[in-house]
RNA sequence: GCACUGCUUGA
């Protein structure tokens, strides 16, 4: 079951989902016994279909594990949030949330996180903020992807001070920023035209313990080349070398 | 043991 579980798995993940499908079909005519984790990747074969419906799909086979079993666990309910979140369906997501509780599942980091990016996706940031809080009153630990999210958005909305504010409590809060989080942040601030003090961001970096990736270097790239700042690009591109960066 | 979460540009 794991074996196939695995090969399922690698076909969604290379977009062959009619292979998918078709492999999942010998799981079921093979006599092995089902798993959570074969159901949960069956529910990701339903989601990444095109069709309007897909989401009706989800929800009948989820009752499904509910009733007969094998139970949906904290990955499976994640799942569906992650896509439903994606899919701009934040209620919905929530209701599933609620679900969850209901049958005494413990939502993990990845299950909030879902949630989160959906409300930022959305441009709700005040609600993802309002979210945090409130997880976090619940004794929740706050971790580097969530509020890597939440600094995306605020970046990307130019909420720069907001920004400091969360990384300055950070440490307090018991969470370190990482790469993914200096990104973002530079992201925003090259999309701002705050050239400078994104480049002042790398030294912050390096001072964590940091090293750029090559994420880091196209968001620079992409900020000078936007600014026409093309001869700051070809030296920075120069340079590359010499700060062990390695362009593709 | 296998399944769920974050960053750049390009259509």
């Amino acid at each position: 079951t794991a074996s196939y579980n695995a090969l399922i798995n690698s076909l969604i993940l290379a977009n062959h989902t009619a292979a998918a499908s078709a492999t999942f079909s010998s799981l079921l005519s093979s006599g092995l016994p089902l798993t959570t984790s074969s159901l949960t990747i069956f529910l990701k074969i339903l989601l990444s279909s095109t069709r309007a419906n897909r989401f009706d799909s989800a929800y009948s086979l989820l009752d499904k594990m509910l009733q007969y079993g094998p139970p949906p666990d904290a990955v499976t309910y994640s799942t569906l949030i992650g896509a439903l979140s994606r899919a701009g369906r934040i209620k919905e997501a929530f209701g599933i949330l609620d679900l969850m509780l209901d049958n005494k599942c413990c939502p993990t980091p990845q299950t909030y996180n879902s949630l989160i990016l959906g409300y930022c996706s959305q441009g709700k940031i005040k609600e993802a903020k309002h979210f945090v809080a409130l997880i976090e009153s619940y004794g929740f630990a706050p971790d580097t992807f969530m509020y890597t999210v939440l600094i995306d958005a605020l970046s990307r909305n130019g909420e720069f001070d907001e920004v400091e504010s969360i990384l300055g409590e950070s440490q307090v809060k018991g969470w370190k920023p990482d790469e993914v989080t200096y990104n973002v942040y530079m992201n925003g601030l090259c999309k701002a035209r705050r050239i400078d003090k994104a480049f002042r961001l790398l030294d912050t970096m390096r001072c964590n313990g940091l090293v750029p990736n090559l994420d880091t270097l196209n968001i620079l790239f992409d900020c000078l080349c936007r600014d026409s700042m093309l001869q700051e690009a070809m030296d920075l591109f120069g340079k590359s070398s010499e700060l062990d960066w390695f362009p593709d």
